[in-house]
DNA sequence: CTGAAAGCGCTAACAA
DNA sequence: TTGTTAGCGCTTTCAG
């Protein structure tokens, strides 16, 4: 019996945990030769493989995936930042990822900023000390000076690590990037309902500062401004980019003396909120007012009426982000702005 | 200058991480040293821990998390396995195991097993190669006896490495789990169903072989039993949980001659599905057909009618199962069912 | 208070 | 084809 095993046999039974020497051990060859064979792509004798995988078997062995980490390059681990699970938006998004992440057998940590710009700096960081193969941060950018200064400095720290990051929902002219027309489908939207006759479209945007946010907006006055409207700014209104944002933004709306027959919302969340504040008011949706949303979430086809919105295609901005991540460190910036279309449900008609 | 200084500053300066030992170089003291200034809790002479936090600063060090998690006990990562992010049950539930992993500065690898056992087994051997502080393992289980061995293999092994796990979402004997009264909430439903009058009630069950779906379903028929009510079996389908599920089910009892004037849904998705089906075939909720869910996702407040269910704690549950799991090894199964409450809202009404 | 040294579990030369 | 060896980057005795 050689010292190692001596040396391992005499500690407590108790939580130890199994390692590639007592799988070695156990089958009587070296640890060089398990690793081996679960490596594969090695020559290993017949005999010895099968003694090794039955001892991995018998023991329930499982390879320390740290030490491992440690030793190679990649660590099989992607990380991945969102806004907020809870947002139907953000799950499609994490949905697509997981699917391919899990395809190529990666793991993912997942991580939610819930709109905090530290936060996401903070997240950022401890993904850099978990070496992960790559990282995607999704949904909008903040637009402020000292968070697109952090940011640009963990971009870099991450480059240097080797580490491809790749942002999602969001365009870059710096790092590679998928993200939704978010201007083009504000313009389909507002002509939409130009065309329907609406003239007072009451503007329900999301936060200011948000890079989302701005896109839309800038869209939908785009297209009222070369059509002759003047949007009145008592028809303006922000909040979050949730349903009581929305719910909020529209009460706010509604309080005032201002009449609208429709509501641009910067999103379906603020629609949903939109449309219970007015169902509130007694008002009926498309009868007296119009509403239309943005991103086409998939509970909005079960609301009724159905919402007017534009589809971004959630799931696939998240496959195609980290596809592009696990392809590996830039070759400069792979920037794809993915196509939005309108879906025409039952939330909007001609004003009275 | 010392000599390990020397043989760094010798390599190219491409690639290479920044180590511990740069930053001791860096600051002119030892990489013993400069742990324990990140690390606290140990005397360090003032002046050499501004060196070294400056050092830290310039070079934007990051410690190697796996190197870390090599010589320590604790990753600080936590692992999940939900069945479907995209569904607001688990995205609500993992929101709020996010939100206490985030508070003790835990990183959470996330899981979809898309209701694949095989799946949720190989996601629990990979967290723990990962060496994860706790695992929590959410959804109804599979009843199938395969899977229960499988799964009792991994908890033993999980067990022996001493990492805790908790079940969320279904209830255990040999682990720690918290999950919700689905008998009870189905006893409410129904007693509320029968109440307003209802006796032919159709029941959208979900897919057999969960537990989830085990414990509605025999609440319902219990309470329907002792109401001396029998459940005509052309009044029974099963689908998915999901949306779509809800809907081929209740396409399914509509295409059947039997009549009925209420709607047992096994969740909040699958009455979405049924709420579209009966729309589509003309029947108006609640005044020619009831409906009920189960869950109280945060979406059915906004359907047309709101839809009546039961309340189940999502975010909470998730919650207390990762408090559980951090709180380290188990002194005992800890069990916690959680209360759940009815919920009305238009969705039922007394039959013609 | 500080540094040297050992070693966590694994993989990849390098020898044999 | 196989084993020995040298670390990956960190923390933690153990001396000083």
């Amino acid at each position: 019996m050689k010292p190692s095993t001596v040396s391992r046999s005499i500690g407590r039974t108790s939580r130890a945990n199994t390692t590639i020497r007592d799988v070695a051990n156990h089958a009587g060859v070296s640890p060089a030769t398990v690793s081996r064979v679960l490596n594969g792509g090695y020559p290993v004798a017949e005999i010895k493989r099968t003694q090794v995988e039955r001892a991995v078997r018998e023991l329930g062995y499982i390879r320390n995936a740290h030490a491992q980490a440690l030793r190679r390059t990649s660590t099989g681990v992607v990380g991945v930042i969102i806004h907020d699970v809870a947002d139907p938006f953000f799950a499609e998004i994490v949905a697509g990822i997981q699917e391919v992440a899990a395809a190529s057998g990666a793991l993912v940590v997942l991580c939610n900023s819930l709109r905090n710009p530290d936060s996401e700096i903070r997240y950022l960081q401890m993904l850099r000390g978990q070496r992960v193969d790559a990282v995607v941060v999704a949904g909008g950018a903040f637009e402020n000076t000292s968070y697109r200064r952090a940011l640009q400095q963990q971009v870099s720290d991450l480059k240097r690590q080797g580490t491809p990051i790749v942002m999602c929902g969001r365009s870059s002219r710096s790092t590679d990037a998928v993200w939704p027309d978010n201007r083009g489908g504000a313009e389909v939207l507002t002509r939409h309902l130009l065309e329907r006759g609406h003239r007072a479209i009451a503007e329900v945007m999301g936060p200011p500062n948000f890079s989302t946010t701005k896109e839309r907006s800038a869209g939908h006055r785009a297209v009222l401004a070369s059509a002759g409207v003047t949007q009145d700014p008592s028809l303006v209104a922000s909040g979050h980019f949730t349903r009581d944002g929305g719910y909020e933004a529209t009460r706010y709306l509604l309080a005032g003396h201002a009449r609208f027959t429709a509501v641009f919302a910067a999103n379906d969340l603020m629609a949903m909120g939109a449309l219970a504040a007015l169902r509130e008011s007694g008002l009926r949706v498309p009868d007296d007012v119009s509403v239309i949303g943005f991103d086409d979430v998939p509970i909005v086809r079960d609301v009724v009426p159905g919402l007017t919105t534009v589809s971004v295609p959630m799931r696939e901005m998240g496959r195609r982000a980290i596809r592009i991540g696990l392809a590996g460190a830039d070759r400069g910036p792979r920037l794809e702005m993915l196509p939005v279309y309108l879906v025409e449900r039952e939330s909007v008609s001609s004003p009275a």
